[in-house]
DNA sequence: AATGAATGAGCCTTCATTCAT
DNA sequence: GATGAATGAAGGCTCATTCAT
């Protein structure tokens, strides 16, 4: 039952946080929502901060994992492959999103929640190691000419950033509109953004992108 | 001199806002940093939060004024005018943000931090306000077919989104070349997203874009 | 075993107390640094301040059976005898703490450590016993002059003073030579405070102490 | 006033520490005691091992004071100089001690009580000037031969030895007789320690410590 | 005898805010 | 407008102790 009682701590923390934010949250407030003692809360986690790093790292981890693993079944090296996985970040992205709204909207709220030197360090050393698979795929794609050549940066900025606007928008209730529902859209803008368009572009503007 | 007095404070309270976060900073932190004693303090604003509320909500006037003066300048009735507007809110998105990266940096730490009453009314009050001017800039575009008929709330995704994550990058330290350099692109990829297309499309991709 | 558990949390509880202090020392150091189980802890002793107290008691009587046995050695009722007890005394505290320094250290962190009606009541029964055994030793040499009259306090002080002292600068560091080196210096001191000089002894004795 | 409310603070927590103990005394009842509140306890005072600290550095302070004082009426140059400055330090130490006895009791606590570098730092410096003072008037006795060379070690256990010990029972209510009362007595054992005396002294200072 | 997760009372400290000058 | 000592509510965290296994 332990891992039950750790996951009802990390759920009310959870709660909390995207309520009042995580300086507002005090310790009191996730005992209570989660029926947890003090002491027992402090069994499990270091402090605190360590609840919402636990958070957020494993959000990260999770769409990652989600992310990688809807890769694994394209092709790297054709070039419907390549605008396939543009599409499935965007995707993926989106539907994770959409069914961890809280999550996400906890992980909107920064990535400073992870200060703690030993946080840090996990979850760098998992931002590392999902970049590595990342770049794996891409790669192949920039050198036979599928994708632009674009620094890392950019190329997040053109992929994800649409995304991520409409999901903080979504998230914080500016729009009722799903995000399902955008992605199509979402995902055309990234190719436009980062693909290399064929002579007869035209045929592509249009193009449906595989679900 | 009470003038600089109150600047001096929002400075200082903006240096530690970003070093610490607004809620880690402390009355004490802002008073030491400004030189002002707790009483000028407390004189000039409310309390701590209306300070950076008075941060957030300048910075959201100085960043949307600027946009509004240079909007001035171009012709909402011709195609030409509404893709400079597409990339004019980019650049002026992205050239206040290397203007005023502290600011900026502030500003991506949430709106949560605009939570008083008073503060609320007044900020959305100057959103809305600002939000009018651009849609009265538009509306002419959509109805005359320059652009795409999105929801607002993609539009804004599609045209602010990538400009966006990547000054997060950015402000974050997590690439070096400024936003300047990449504007041309990212002012591309907005006009792609929501900008409908000549016939001969292939003239658009690589069309200068007016600065 | 048990008896070797009890011993390990007797062990490991001096050394935290020594390097922390009993109030700085926690149940969990001592946990650790022996390597029982809180409830292993618990089951030999009945609180923390239980085991101090044990030690202390112990350490008390240690020494004590020490000295009674050598002095079982030395005739009462002779000059001789008289003078090699109080230098046994002496000699005895010192060897003692030079072999025990760790419990020596812990004993001179202060009798307070025993506060539990049902310790105090042991260690003071100890205390009584102990006391009567050398007033019986030193009876016969007051009586018979070998010794002066002194109240018990002062007696102690002058026969003890100085080896504690030193006792507790060397404990502390505070000088290197061990105190097995300065005890006949300290012996000697000791019977020039208590004990009646022979032959022109008069003069000595009740010399004038300027003011 | 910020003197007093100092100085209430310090009396209520010298009163709280000899009832309870440092550890075992709440900064609640220094603060109930002293009637300050808990800011202005925290204004005045680092914390609450600041407040030990300081009454342990000022009693210090206070005490070698006195004694330095007394000194400064004596010769260092004559025997009597000599002789009546190791009863001054005896004597300058009981009477403080009577006169001090709270404070007295809470030195006798022990100097652990100063642990922070910046306290620690401060009373070294004290004790460093206090004894460098102390060992300029002892040098020329013990040069001409009014004292015998003694390690300071030693020096200092057959001085203050039966005094701290007698003070010590006196301060635990194991004896009645005030320590002014046996001074005289402490005095003449001190000097008997480290004095040469005249006359017949070969006899005395050399002569054989039975074992 | 041993284990170690769970408990929860209590403490130290921080910090926003007030107010007399 | 400015000052900074004083206030005291509130929160994070520790730690001795219990108890079911």
């Amino acid at each position: 039952m332990a891992q039950s009682r750790r996951q009802a701590i990390l759920s009310a923390a959870l709660a909390c946080f995207n309520e009042k934010g995580v300086a507002q949250t005090t310790v009191d407030d996730i005992r209570q929502r989660s029926g947890a003692s003090t002491g027992s809360l402090y069994h499990h986690f270091r402090d605190k901060e360590a609840i919402a790093a636990t958070l957020y790292i494993e959000a990260m981890a999770d769409h990652a994992g989600r992310l990688i693993e809807v890769l694994h079944a394209l092709d790297p090296d054709s070039r419907e492959g390549q605008k396939a996985a543009i599409g499935t970040i965007v995707k993926t992205y989106g539907n994770w999103i959409e069914k961890n709204p809280e999550l996400a909207r906890f992980v909107f709220l920064g990535r400073s929640v992870v200060s703690h030197p030993e946080d840090r360090e996990r979850l760098e050393k998992q931002n590392r190691s999902h970049l590595r698979q990342l770049m794996a795929f891409f790669e192949p794609g920039i050198s036979q000419g599928f994708l632009k050549e674009l620094p890392l940066s950019l190329f997040h900025a053109l992929v994800i950033g649409p995304a991520q606007d409409y999901a903080r928008q979504w998230l914080g209730g500016r729009t009722e509109k799903p995000i399902t529902a955008v992605l199509p859209v979402l995902s055309e803008a990234a190719w436009m953004g980062v693909g290399v368009l064929q002579d007869d572009a035209a045929n592509e503007g249009g193009g449906p992108v595989p679900d």
